[in-house]
DNA sequence: TTAGGTGCAAAGGCTTTGCACCCAA
DNA sequence: TTGGGTGCAAAGCCTTTGCACCTAA
């Protein structure tokens, strides 16, 4: 079974793209579970400039690794379903912190609506917001 | 029957807000029109300064009467359902047909998930594709 | 009347670009 | 070796902020 790293290597392979030390830094960034702010990935990649970052992210996103994610509050970056898991998000509007989900019931009532609507299920796209617990809670003293 | 700018007037003074020009301005360029780019709309109301315009837009977002609708890189922003019922869709990946759908079941799903993660549910944005009945039976054939 | 809203201009922050140097193939 | 990639710094945009004036209530 082919690593993370490994389908990524091939990937820019695959696109006449040099496998480059920054690039392997900001993938590796990427690697973990929760989507990363532009800030915060230039901050956890630290000794590859931040144009670079832009460069590759771009370049990422046009090969179909990394996918932007609208939170309504900026935006943020995490690897596609190549890399990981299919998932959606819930995201604080107030200090856009955000959650992955992946709850089977969703998927199943999607499944579920296509179904009785006589449409066979390609694919969706599911974003919640709200506001979470901690933020609630400032509310509370404000 | 209240008027969507019945509607916006009553939630700015409900929210201790002014009833300003150049807020009507701004509203009146978001009815009845596609998304707008923030540049657009900063075009549309010429008369009210680009700062004006993004502190109402900041306004009406906090108050729910306007949303960011994310559109790839950029965004563009319009009025919420509360000038527009509410509805997820049902795309045909083959035809482009679109269904609306009005799912208690959905919308109560999103809801519990929320509250799940302690999330305090602000809004949710839920898109699904597929293939319709009519296009399923035409690739029968093909 | 007066607290909140607006216009103007300047500052701030994020993103892109030009260029010389470096490194993957 | 050499063309693409990177770091650095500066430029470009988009957005926010400070302040004095204006206006809705």
């Amino acid at each position: 079974m082919a690593s993370s790293q490994e389908i990524f290597k091939a990937l820019l392979k695959a696109n006449e793209q040099s496998i480059t030390k920054a690039r392997l830094h900001i993938f590796k960034a990427l690697l973990g579970q929760e989507p990363l702010a532009m800030h915060d990935l230039v901050e956890k990649v630290g000794q590859v400039d931040r144009a670079s970052v832009y460069r590759a992210i771009d370049l990422f996103e046009r090969l179909g690794i990394v996918q932007r994610l609208n939170t309504g509050w900026k935006y943020k970056l995490e690897l596609t379903d190549k890399f990981a898991e299919h998932h959606h998000h819930l995201t604080c509007t107030e200090c856009g912190h955000t959650i992955p989900m992946n709850e089977a019931e969703l998927e199943d009532l999607v499944t579920k609506l296509a179904a009785a609507h006589h449409f066979k299920p390609i694919a969706h796209q599911i974003e919640l917001q709200g506001i979470c617990a901690l933020c609630q809670a400032k509310e509370t003293f404000s």
